[in-house]
RNA sequence: GGAGAGAUGGCUGAGCGGUUUAAAGCGGCGGUCUUGAAAACCGUUGUACCGAAAGGUACCGGGGGUUCGAAUCCCUCUCUCUCCGCCA
């Protein structure tokens, strides 16, 4: 959520930059600037009378103290005349304050400087490749042929169980999806990340913190018995464990990361893009998020680029690296890299990692704060990203490394596989 | 799931409906003293909003109500603790 001093302070240049999300602001904020006005006026009665109010009831004690029992009963009809008053504005605050909100919460944080304008995935700007170039034997497989071929995941299974998206692994395929974890855990430990598990379900609140709801839930199963949302990701438990704190200065970056599934409706997918474990409604991901001081924010997402790069290259994995443009970026985020694998046999890039910045935007709504060097309140820095999703990793692991009679892991997997080979 | 008790500032913990403008202690910050420190003593101590400022308003788990006036009384929800039941 933008701050509305800032967005009244800067009208012209939020809408420009705005523009670059095609994101056309002008309406809302003409509108919150109006609602705003009416707010701060009716704040000013208000509290004029309460003031009022407050001192009779102060005089009405201490003539009721000295006895004086007429004197206060004429006191106590004046504050009557101001009391249909005095609930009517506040009545009206508080639906202001509610209008307020509900239209500050439409405004998509603002691009990064660094952002390209531009509208669909197309229009990605390519920071860099890496990684091996591939080339299959004639007669390689896609993942999900070789899946079953080595009985590896059965969605087959996983449709009887639940429904189309929820795989079963089994055999060396669960336990590649345990060393998997087990290894970008252990990463992420030596990086000075804390472990966490979290609720892998949230309640409202939390939904709103990280900017899931509201209005963008439709991609969240959501547990309408009890009020919870089961979580698309760890970035919502996680970050929301420091929700209404005030962290102290000194202890920035605060450093977190899980392993949690992660559940996604994907309403609207369709065709090649769900096939095999292209697009699941339940996958696997280890999450990275720091807290980070403003002045460092920026540094601190190169430096989870880096790190994440580093586990992508250490998998042998040929990748890309993409700055996200303004229209293909998530609404919270000011500046977000995409990783993206090759799926070797799809002939196909998959995205396997998305790291953002999410400036003051989360922490807004999370009441993240931190008290400056002047003793002043601001919000904090909020940064998340993926290191890494599961399935597209396995997907290019699979076509990148068969052979005609198997399937070689990398070594860096074997120690938390107990075995090198699937065959 | 049943019964009972509770939720007060950074923490502990008082608080007959009206000098509560939330006591006191601890902690934090500043100062005096000291070569330095400790101790002692003095002062200070939250958040949000309105206001150019002075100042004002709101906040005692959340929401609602009674009242001229609510931390205090009533209703309701949430959470915590104790006991019982069930259970990995």
């Amino acid at each position: 959520m933008l701050q509305l001093s800032v967005l009244l302070n800067q009208k012209e240049e939020i809408i420009k930059r705005l523009n670059i999300k095609h994101f056309s602001a002008e309406s809302i904020i003409n509108e919150i600037e109006q609602i705003d006005e009416k707010r701060r006026k009716t704040q000013t009665e208000l509290d004029q009378l309460l003031a009022l109010s407050n001192n009779y009831s102060k005089e009405i004690g201490q003539l009721m103290g000295q006895g004086k029992k007429d004197e206060a009963e004429l006191k106590k009809q004046e504050v009557l005349r101001h009391k249909d008053h005095i609930s009517e504005l506040q009545t009206q605050k508080n639906q202001l304050e509610e209008e307020l909100l509900a239209l500050l919460v439409k405004l998509p944080n603002l691009p990064s400087s660094l952002v390209p304008s531009g509208k669909a995935a197309e229009d990605n700007e390519v920071v860099r490749t890496g990684g091996p170039d591939i080339t299959l034997y004639s007669g390689a497989k896609a993942h999900w042929d070789l899946a079953s071929q080595y009985r590896l995941i059965d969605f087959e299974l996983g449709n009887k169980i639940t429904g189309a998206g929820f795989p079963v692994y089994l055999g060396k395929g669960a336990q590649l999806q345990r060393a998997l974890i087990s290894y970008f855990l252990e990463k992420a430990n030596e990086q000075g990340y804390l472990e966490i598990q979290a609720p892998l379900m949230v309640n409202a609140l939390s939904g709103f913190g990280t900017g899931q709801l509201p209005d963008k839930d439709a991609q969240m199963y959501h547990v309408t018995e009890d009020g919870f949302y089961l979580i698309p990701t760890a970035e919502v438990p996680v970050t929301n464990i420091y929700r209404d704190v005030t962290v102290k200065e000194e202890d920035f970056p605060i450093k977190l990361t899980g392993y949690t599934p992660c559940f996604r409706r994907e309403a609207g997918s369709y065709g090649k893009d769900v096939r095999g474990l292209n697009r699941l409604h339940q996958f696997d991901k280890v999450e990275i998020v720091q807290i980070a001081h403003p002045e460092n924010s920026y540094r601190i997402l190169d430096e989870m680029v880096e790190y994440v790069e580093s586990l992508v290259k250490s998998l042998g994995l040929k990748y890309r690296i993409l700055r996200l443009c303004g229209g293909d970026m998530s609404f919270a985020s000011a500046l977000t890299y995409d990783f993206e694998v090759y799926s070797a046999a799809q002939q196909r890039w998959l995205e396997v990692s998305s790291v953002s910045n999410f400036e003051a935007f989360q922490s807004n709504r999370l009441k993240l704060k931190y008290k400056d060097k002047n003793g002043k309140m601001q919000f904090a820095h909020t940064l998340n990203g993926s290191a890494l999703a599961l399935p597209r990793i396995v997907a290019a692991l699979l076509e990148t490394y068969q052979k005609e009679d198997g399937i070689d892991i990398p070594e860096v997997l074997w120690k938390y596989t107990g075995w090198k080979r699937i065959n």
